[in-house]
RNA sequence: GGUCGCUUAGCUCAGCUGGAUAGAGCGUUGCCCUCCGGAGGCAAAGGUCGAAGGUUCGAAUCCUUUAGCGAUCACCA
C-alpha cells in the first residue's frame, strides 16, 4: 500500500511538472507541497491529492488545475477523479488484495517487522523499582512501556537491550530495614505468609507512622545509612536479607505481567560512579567550584540555574552516579541511542543530564532520550503513598482477574475455555495493559478503577474477544472451504476492502510507534482492525458463505486480520488466547 | 516568580507532515440472538476543539496574548 502510494505521488508530481513545464512555470519546491490524504469517504477513492497549494503557481483555481491534473493522469479510466480542488484516486483492488494477502501470510509471525532500525543498538531503561515497596499502578505503566518499545524497536530491526536500574540504597531503604529490626519480631514474609516485596513495603509504611510519632526516627535512619556506607556487617545482612525479599517479589510480579530485562543495574554497586567524571570536568574547565566548596555546572546557556554535581564534603548527589552510569554503559556496550523511561516529573533531571554529559564532550550526549510519561492519577486526585491511595500492582492484577473469572463463569465458558483461572488472568493482563498503552504516553491519565476494569468496548478483552472468534471461526472451517482456493477478485465489498486498506496500513503503524517512541498508535490501529473485522463477520456470512471458493476467499481475509492482530498482542504485550 | 506541559461530547480519550461534514469507547435512549461465539452489532441524541487575536486559499493542528489545571526549579533520590 505504501507503495501505491509512493507510486501515486509521483505519477501526480510528474503531471504536475509537466503542466508547469508546458506553461512555462517554475516547479521548484512542488514535490515539498504535495501531500498526500484520504477522502473522508471511501467511495471518492483511496487517495487524495488537494492542489490549493499550486493554484497561485498555474493562476488557476483549484478545481480547473485538478481537472487538467486528472486528465493528464488518464482521467476515469485510470481511476482519478476530480471532486472540486481536490485530486481522488482509486486503486486497483484485485491486485492490491492478492498481493497484500501473499505478503501477510508469507510473513506470518512477522508480518509489521521492518528495516528500518537494523543495525542500530539501542538501550532501553525502564522500571526502576525502590527495594523498600512493591510495584504500584505507575509501575505497571512505566513497564509496559518500556517493554512495548523495546518489541516494537525491536521489530522494526533495532538491536534493543532491556536494562533496569535497581535502587536498593539510601535512607528510605534502610527505613524499611529500621523499622524492621523494632517492630520486625523476626519474622519473614514466609512465617507471615505474605508475599515478599509486600512485607518489605509494610515494614516501610510501619516506618513512617511511627516516625510521626517519635521525631528521632529519621535521625536514626540517617546514622543506619552512614553505617551502612561504611561497611557495618550486621546491617549489610539484613539489607541483602531485606533486598532479596523484596527484589523476588518485584520480580514475580515481572513474570506475572510478561516484563523482562536483558540487564539488571543495582544502584549499589554504581551510586559511587561518576565522581572521577566530574573532577576531570572541573579539570577541564567545564564545570567550577563555587565558594561553598561544591562543584557546580553553569547552565545559564541554555537558561537554566546552576546545578551541584559533587557536595562540599566531596560525596555524590543523584546526578552524579546517572553522569557515571551513562558512561560505563556508553563503554560497556556503544549504544546508538539510550532511552530512560520515567516519570516526566524527572524532565529537569534529564535535560541536565544530558547537558553536562555533552559539556564533558561525550559525542553520544544527543543520542540519549527521556521518554518521559505522564503520571497516572486517580479520579480523587493524585496517589500519595503516605495517604494510602497507592494502588498496588499485584492487588489491581488480583481484581481484575477475579472479575474476569466471574465472567467466565458466569457466561459458562469454563469448560471450552480449558484452565478458567489462567486465561482469566490472561484477560486481566490484556485489559490492564491495553487500558495503559491506549493513552498517549507524555500525557497524564485518569486511571478510574470501576471503569477500566470493563471489559467492553475499546479494551484489551474486546480485543482477545475477537482474535477469539476469528480464531474459532478457521479453527472449526469445514474440509471443503479449507481446501478451496481463495480468489481476490471475489473480496469485493467496501468493507473487505476497508479492512484490507488497514492490515496493509499496519507495518507503517508499527513503524510510526517506534519512531515516535507511542504504542499507542498501534493499540488504536489493532482496535479499528477488530472493530470493523466485528462489523463484517456481524454482516456477512465468512465460513457459511454461499460457495466454499467465496468462503476460503473470506477466510483468507479472515486469516490476515487474525495475523495481524496477534502481531499487534505481541508488541503491547498483551496475551493471546483462543478461547475466553 | 521562572521553566515545561495539559485544556476536544456528561466522563475517559483519538485526531499522522495545517486540508473536504472534528472521531471512538463509556454513560443515556431505541432496536437486533430459527444465522460462523451477544465480552457482539445497528441507530439516535450529545461539540462556538478553554478564551481572544494573528498567519494562511484553508487552523483542533502553526504564532502571540490570556485563563484554569499540573509538574518542576535541593549540597533529596
Amino acid at each position: 500500500m505504501k507503495d501505491i502510494k509512493e507510486l501515486w505521488t509521483s505519477r501526480v508530481l510528474d503531471a504536475l511538472e509537466n503542466l508547469a513545464e508546458d506553461a512555462e512555470i517554475d516547479s521548484d519546491g512542488f514535490s515539498s507541497r504535495l501531500s498526500v490524504g484520504k477522502p473522508p469517504k471511501s467511495n471518492m477513492g483511496d487517495l487524495s491529492f488537494p492542489l490549493f497549494p499550486f493554484a497561485k503557481d498555474f493562476k488557476q483555481a483549484p478545481p480547473v488545475l485538478a481537472g487538467k491534473v486528472a486528465a493528464r493522469l488518464g482521467g476515469e479510466k485510470a481511476g482519478v477523479t476530480i471532486a472540486g480542488p481536490y485530486l481522488n484516486i482509486r486503486i486497483d483492488r484485485v491486485p492490491a488484495i492478492s498481493d497484500l494477502l501473499a505478503r501477510v501470510e508469507s510473513s506470518g509471525d512477522e508480518w509489521g517487522f521492518g528495516t528500518e532500525l537494523t543495525g542500530r543498538k539501542v538501550m532501553v531503561e525502564f522500571s526502576s523499582p525502590n527495594t523498600n515497596k512493591p510495584l504500584h499502578l505507575g509501575h505497571l505503566r512505566n513497564d509496559i512501556l518500556g517493554e512495548s518499545c523495546a518489541r516494537i524497536m525491536a521489530a522494526r530491526g533495532a538491536d534493543v537491550q532491556k536494562v533496569n536500574l535497581v535502587n536498593d540504597r539510601g535512607v528510605h531503604i534502610c527505613k524499611s530495614m529500621l523499622a524492621y529490626r523494632k517492630f520486625g519480631e523476626n519474622q519473614t514474609p514466609e512465617s507471615m505468609g505474605v508475599k515478599s516485596d509486600r512485607f518489605v513495603g509494610d515494614l516501610y509504611v510501619r516506618f513512617s507512622q511511627w516516625a510521626k510519632e517519635d521525631k528521632g526516627a529519621e535521625e536514626e535512619a540517617r546514622k543506619m545509612l552512614q553505617d551502612w556506607e561504611s561497611g557495618d556487617e550486621e546491617i549489610h545482612e539484613l539489607w541483602k536479607t531485606m533486598n532479596g525479599w523484596a527484589l523476588s517479589g518485584i520480580e514475580s510480579t515481572y513474570k506475572r505481567t510478561g516484563v523482562s530485562f536483558d540487564r539488571i543495574y543495582r544502584e549499589s554497586e554504581t551510586y559511587l560512579l561518576g565522581k572521577e567524571q566530574v573532577l576531570k570536568g572541573l579539570e577541564a574547565g567545564v564545570f567550577y567550584k563555587d565558594e561553598d566548596g561544591s562543584i557546580r555546572l553553569d547552565m545559564s546557556d541554555i537558561d537554566l540555574d546552576t546545578k551541584v554535581l559533587l557536595r562540599s564534603d566531596g560525596t555524590s548527589v543523584y546526578i552524579t552516579q546517572d553522569l557515571g552510569t551513562a558512561i560505563n554503559r556508553h563503554d560497556e556496550w556503544p549504544f546508538d541511542q539510550l532511552i530512560y523511561v520515567v516519570g516526566s516529573e524527572q524532565e529537569y533531571h534529564f535535560r541536565v543530564l544530558f547537558y553536562a554529559l555533552k559539556k564533558l564532550g561525550y559525542p553520544w550526549a544527543d543520542k540519549l532520550r527521556h521518554l518521559s510519561y505522564g503520571m497516572v492519577n486517580l479520579p480523587e486526585g493524585k496517589m500519595k503513598s503516605r495517604e494510602g491511595t497507592v494502588v498496588d500492582a499485584d492487588d489491581l492484577i488480583d481484581t481484575l482477574s477475579e472479575l474476569a473469572l466471574a465472567e467466565i463463569r458466569e457466561k459458562g465458558r469454563e469448560d471450552e475455555v480449558g484452565d478458567a483461572s489462567s486465561t482469566a488472568e490472561k484477560i486481566a493482563l490484556a485489559a490492564l495493559h491495553y487500558f495503559l498503552l491506549q493513552v498517549t504516553p507524555t500525557k497524564d491519565m485518569i486511571f478510574n478503577p470501576e471503569e477500566s476494569l470493563s471489559f467492553t468496548g475499546n479494551t484489551g478483552p474486546y480485543l482477545q474477544y475477537m482474535v477469539a472468534r476469528v480464531s474459532s471461526l478457521i479453527a472449526r472451517a469445514s474440509g471443503s472451504v479449507r481446501d478451496a482456493e481463495a480468489k481476490p477478485e471475489l473480496l469485493d465489498r467496501d468493507d473487505e476492502w476497508e479492512l484490507i486498506r488497514r492490515i496493509a496500513e499496519y507495518p507503517e503503524l508499527v513503524s510510526r510507534a517506534a519512531d515516535k517512541l507511542d504504542p499507542s498508535i498501534l493499540a488504536t490501529g489493532l482496535y479499528e482492525i477488530a472493530r470493523d473485522f466485528s462489523r463484517y463477520y456481524h454482516e456477512v456470512p465468512i465460513a457459511r458463505a454461499d460457495d466454499s471458493v467465496l468462503a476460503a476467499s473470506r477466510m483468507a481475509l479472515a486469516r490476515a486480520v487474525l495475523i495481524t492482530l496477534r502481531s499487534g498482542f505481541r508488541l503491547l504485550n498483551i496475551p493471546y488466547i483462543e478461547a475466553m
